[in-house]
DNA sequence: CCCTGACGATAACATATGTTATCGAGTTCA
DNA sequence: TGAACTCGATAACATATGTTATCGTCAGGG
């Protein structure tokens, strides 16, 4: 559903409302692929039950580079936009639930929005704050040590820890599914004071 | 000046046109800073000659997170935006000209324009353009090595490493100065057949 | 013209991390 | 229920990378 959006400017609801009937609802079970890596992004995805996973294939070992859950949307962002090759394969994690709107439907909302003046501060906010998660995630691989980046998605976004396998983000962690064992063994120990 | 985006939507013209006098024209030696860490960005940033960076610091030791020159703007996105302090140092690397536009008239020129049909679509690409560009940067991290990331940085922005001190981009690759050394080395001799 | 600081190369050592292989616990499915 | 598969832990070894220290070159400022 639109609902990503829904309440954030009350004045676009309308807008939202109007397109929910060419969604597509879908229930998916787990490991399926909704985009695959070289093929043009033709849906905007929302996710109403489950998780998926953005990845991209790197010599027979996948790397995953984002996480999707309940109530969040998304697509190849660039394929998307520019009707490109997406560089991305996107599937579910869990057996999921998820409604898709077709690419000629989002083009027509985004032309009628445009003359909304709230759309713009919309756009403007939510681009910031994606630009923010990916400098984010760069500045943390020149910061930090993996085994910091593993303590803070614990403390930050613990549902990735405790529902994604292990080896879908340590790719993500940029380590080996091997050194990220040893890291939680290693915190394990540090814990065992009594 | 405001040139950065001048002629990319040509009907914007005018606008840009009648914000140039408000811009403060500067030249600067080397190592000058521009906005410090944990300061509110004030002011847009162009460069018409020399190149900048944007830093933070890291227990003494800094980490350079991008690098601009001639011809390119740059603001502490985030702080301009949500008027919050900012990560980043930006730092002048060479003697420079640059110029600076007060926020208020970055913002002032911001509602003139946001009643322009064009000027969402120019945003739209660029959010595009910079989302791309961090989305690049930490992939490179779960995908490449370190000298594959040194590989690329010289094929695809030679620039930077014929003129950034090396010790500069070294934090921005990831990687210590003496490893960057060896890799530099590495590769040197690997191109030694004669 | 010398002194100093910035920059970069290199060596030696310690630590972090990748690779490959093996094992075991659960799950799924025929 | 048994076979196949997924997931994660661990060991052993090889390699990559960080840290510290030393040295040489070069440019700028007194």
């Amino acid at each position: 559903m639109l609902f990503h959006f829904r309440d954030k400017f009350p004045l676009l609801n309308p807008f939202w409302d109007k397109y929910l009937e060419y969604q597509q609802r879908l229930e998916l079970p787990a490991k399926t692929v909704l985009l695959e890596e070289g093929k043009v992004s033709g849906q905007y995805i929302f996710i109403e039950k489950g998780c998926v996973r953005l990845f991209f294939n790197n010599d027979g070992n996948d790397k995953t580079v984002q996480f999707f859950f309940e109530n969040e949307g998304l697509t190849s962002f660039e394929s998307f936009v520019n009707n490109a090759p997406s560089a991305f394969t996107i599937e579910t994690i869990e057996p999921s639930v998820v409604y898709l709107l077709p690419k000629q439907y989002v083009t027509q909302l985004m032309d009628e929005l445009s003359h909304e003046p709230d759309f713009l501060k919309m756009m403007m906010q939510l681009s910031s704050l994606r630009q923010t998660h990916y400098i984010n995630e760069f500045v943390s691989f020149i910061r930090d040590t993996p085994e910091e980046r593993y303590q803070k998605l614990l403390t930050d976004r613990p549902h990735i820890v405790q529902r994604v396998p292990q080896h879908y983000f340590a790719s993500y962690l940029g380590v080996s599914t091997v050194h990220l064992s040893r890291i939680k063994s290693k915190l394990a120990k540090g814990k065992l004071h009594f």
